[in-house]
DNA sequence: AATGTATTTATGTGCAGACATAATAACCTG
DNA sequence: CAGGTTATTATGTCTGCACATAAATACATT
């Protein structure tokens, strides 16, 4: 039996996941190095590095500089949403996407969002509520807040068409920001809204994304029971 | 003013990202060749490319052979979470874990879970539930079904100490799995187990995983009022 | 005009070699 | 023995080159 060659990263990679799958590799467990697996795969490090690299960064490995390459004890599982714009979402699912305004006003806001969104506690914000709908039912709510000193274009913007949700993505870009799932109770006014019993477990999704140091957007989005967001591990 | 020469890949990473920010490769808009800005940055081409690919991985640049590079007309957000055992979740957060088992059996589970798990209508699947908890409080609820026919090793734990969460991961490797987020009305039962009031919202996350064909395990954890999944975008 | 074929082109990937860097291990030295 | 210095080593990355591959375009054929 002469060794295998894995001549692409891919292979590499999946030999790699049936070691630590099969336990020849267990847990916690230091792995050959590259230059050994390169030898022993037959392909450049550079290929064994890639394929090592794509697996660290997956959580299933953990490397050290000079320490080594060992498996990962407790692999952390990292899954990764992918956000999109609602409207995508809802016309991905094969549902006919509908948007309605609620509101828009250019307002000081309460002192939770301009602590949030670090703006003076005197300066206005664009206050801007909307429903979303899949096939005609409503499908989330989002109350949103703009940084008019950072997209100012936003004032001129009245949002009938279309979503702040979306106008935002092509017309106010960001550096950076935060996002927090969780589960609330819908107050009466989105509970209306939404068409949905008083009380309702509702799923929420908050973000807050930055431009450099300023804030750009605070919106909180919530769906309609049901709702679910998934992904692949 | 003479070309400066970006000479890694994450300089060339921040220059490329510099540019889409500044819209001077507007959404949408064709970038130029890799073999053009490798010559522009004064760096290999592999260079760009490791580059490039890292910002097409987080949704920033669609790529295409022959057709090119262009700025993600509408970047998909992608939100990495980290799905970490709960003790070193509740640790991360500076609180002391605590862990008890609730239930422990083995039956034939109701149809709604075989159905999910395929297993066979009349095999028995260990079902477990636990509390776990941060600084003496509940914290989530874990109702859990395990496939013995794949991980027979379960049979002889008792989970008395240890989560079956955390004996899992070490014990039952999985290839693949699905995982979903969603808000939930805690039933009677577990909201006395959580200590909430009746009918509250709680954050649910519900995992399946696979090892090859076979359905390894099958989890809901219900999380109590307040809690959020938070990444950074 | 419709269909099939060949060419072109940008990305995708592989390789060998080199140097950079971080972190451990080994060695001093007081 | 404690402390700091130096070597060693595995990963991290860059380079220049080559070829593979997908897909758009041009071209030829019916």
């Amino acid at each position: 039996m002469n060794a295998p060659s894995f001549r692409n990263w891919q292979s590499v990679q999946d030999e790699v996941l049936r070691r630590i799958h099969a336990r020849e590799w267990k847990p916690g467990e230091l792995i050959p190095n590259e230059a050994d697996l390169a030898v022993e795969f037959g392909c450049a490090r550079s290929t064994v590095n890639r394929a090592l690299r794509a697996l660290a960064e997956s959580g299933l490995l953990d490397r050290r500089r000079k320490a080594g390459t060992r498996v990962a004890a407790q692999p952390v599982a990292k899954a990764t949403l992918d956000i999109a714009v609602i409207r995508h979402e809802v016309e991905a699912r094969g549902n006919k996407y509908g948007y309605q305004l609620l509101m828009r006003e250019t307002v000081v806001p309460p002192a939770r969002i301009c602590g949030a969104m670090q703006t003076p506690a005197d300066a206005a914000l664009l206050h801007v509520r909307a429903l979303h709908l899949a096939d005609d039912a409503p499908y989330a709510v989002e109350d949103r807040w703009i940084n008019i000193g950072i997209v100012p274009q936003a004032q001129s913007e009245d949002f009938a068409t279309i979503s702040a949700n979306e106008w935002l993505l092509t017309h106010a870009p960001y550096t950076h920001g935060e996002i927090a799932f969780s589960a609330a109770q819908v107050s009466a006014d989105d509970a209306d809204i939404l068409g949905v019993a008083a009380q309702s477990a509702v799923f929420a999704i908050d973000r807050l994304t930055w431009d450099n140091d300023a804030s750009v957007t605070k919106v909180r989005l919530l769906f309609t029971p049901g709702y679910q967001l998934r992904t692949q591990l």
